[in-house]
RNA sequence: GGGUGGAUUCCCGAGUGGCCAAAGGGGACAGACUGUAAAUCUGCUGCAGAUUGCUUCGGUGGUUCGAAUCCACCUCCACCCA
């Protein structure tokens, strides 16, 4: 016998909360559900977090389920305090309605969506956009309207609101729970939506609405959410130095993309495949018996899964490709990054190593690149540069060298 | 509106006239050990033409031979009172 949609979400370790488990569980393995997923355009591109609900979105709509990808044009405007401890910075419209129509594009490639008409096959996903009915709402109207039915009594004791109390809130981050909560109102009137779905830090914002339907309605609407992917440390996966890992290749490229789930510790591997992965269960599970160094082929498989699910069998192939030639020697460098010098890098027509380092974007600065070398962080073509004054002719360059800092990022510098 | 305390480098946080590119911790990075993991140890962490020079301590101006430190005004934040 197959397993349940609901079950399989289960056994995942996806579900965290839900308001009535015995009506979602009937609901979504039956198909009967409309579920909305928001997702505010903080920034031009979906990240990691995101790609965990565009996952969930596609298992629901596999069951029958008929998806809405909610874009947040209007909540954006007033910035979730959810898990911030600072205000955000308050974006324009017209950064907004531009990260909007990036979004857009994006998840196209995930979701299959119809045109929003309620006649057409049921499980077609939808995509709105609350700037439509928030950006023009009347103060007045709406509080009165609306803002009756919230306690403020109440929504202070919302977790996401005590964990600002010290810090401070602004009233205009107070009002983000109301706004979620009237978009699921939306949502319920015009498509009949009758589910939430969400990250676990949006459980307070989820249940303003299920509330705000029943008091406004007297119907009963339904919310879950996911479990966050956290790291044994308990810090948000998908983040680095650098920021989010991005699901747009501009921003992480491909190979960048893969390196962060080939290198994810041994204690998150297994979690990893389960959340984010459609890969069968069972096999899985045969994983978890794998111990010690047999781990690392988890990790490879892990890496290049999700690749393959973002960016194409075609870059997921290349990136283990380079992996693999990098790391256990073999394999071909042509997919390798690539940085192309031009004859204006070269003065008295040579470049230092210095000058390579911080070209091929491998240091930030000289003086970086400098304390690389003087670590013996630094190889070129396999042979490791200690002298800070090495430097390279053009010609050198004919053919591309690879140029290594420290034991994971490197780049063939080519001539252009 | 009144009062008090704040704003320091990636983060937390010391520094209250020169000894300050600024203690300490965290993180990041590099090295050793490994399995592209974790733990541990070491180094390193503003920029550069590099035993020296330049830019930095919320903003602007001022005092001084010399300011993160003192003064004035401004911006932002927290707390208390209304």
């Amino acid at each position: 016998m197959t397993m349940t949609v609901f079950d399989e979400l289960r056994e995942r370790g996806l579900l965290a909360q839900l308001t009535d488990e015995e009506e979602i569980r009937e609901l979504i393995n039956n198909g009967k559900a409309v579920f909305y997923i928001g997702f505010d355009p903080t920034a031009d591109s979906l990240h990691v977090g995101h790609f965990m609900a565009l996952c969930l979105m596609k298992r629901l709509q596999m069951a029958g389920n008929k998806p809405i990808a909610l874009i947040g044009g209007g909540t954006a405007m007033i910035g979730d305090p959810s898990g911030r401890s600072d205000l955000r910075t308050m974006m324009t419209t017209e950064m907004i309605d531009h990260n909007c129509e990036c979004f857009k594009k994006q998840m196209s490639r995930f979701i299959e969506f119809g045109e929003g008409r309620n006649d057409e096959d049921h499980s077609k996903a939808i995509m709105v956009n609350n700037a439509d009915w928030l950006r023009g709402l009347n103060y007045i109207e709406f509080i009165r309207d609306i803002g009756v039915h919230f306690s403020v009594n109440r929504m202070l004791t919302a977790e996401c609101y005590r964990q600002r109390m010290e810090k401070g809130l602004s009233f205009l981050e107070f009002n983000y729970m109301i706004m979620q909560s009237y978009d699921f109102l939306q949502l319920y009137e015009k498509y009949g939506c009758n589910m939430q779905f969400g990250g676990d830090d949006q459980w307070s914002n989820m249940l303003g609405g299920t509330e705000l339907i029943r008091r406004k309605l007297g119907k009963d609407a339904y919310a879950m959410t996911i479990t966050l992917l956290l790291n044994s440390e308990g810090k948000k996966m998908g983040k680095t130095q650098k920021g989010a890992v991005w699901l747009d290749p501009q921003k992480t490229s491909p190979y960048e993309f893969y390196q962060y789930w080939r290198n994810v510790a041994d204690a998150d591997v297994i979690k990893c495949l389960k959340m984010l992965t459609f890969l069968p269960l069972e096999q899985i599970k045969e994983m978890e018996s794998w111990e010690g160094s047999q781990l690392n082929q988890a990790k490879e498989i892990l890496a290049y899964e999700l690749t393959q699910l973002v960016h194409g069998t075609e870059e997921a192939e290349k990136a283990q490709e380079s992996a693999r030639a990098l790391f256990a020697g073999g394999g071909n460098a042509a997919d390798m990054p690539v940085c192309e010098l031009t004859e204006t890098d070269f003065t008295d027509g040579k470049i230092d190593i210095l000058g390579v380092l911080v070209k091929a974007g491998l240091t930030a600065s000289r003086s970086e690149a400098r304390r690389a070398v003087e670590q013996g962080g630094v190889t070129v073509e396999g042979e490791k540069v200690t002298d800070i004054k090495t430097s390279y002719e053009p010609s050198q360059f004919a053919d591309g060298i690879v140029v290594k800092r420290g034991k994971k990022s490197f780049k063939r510098v080519v001539l252009a």
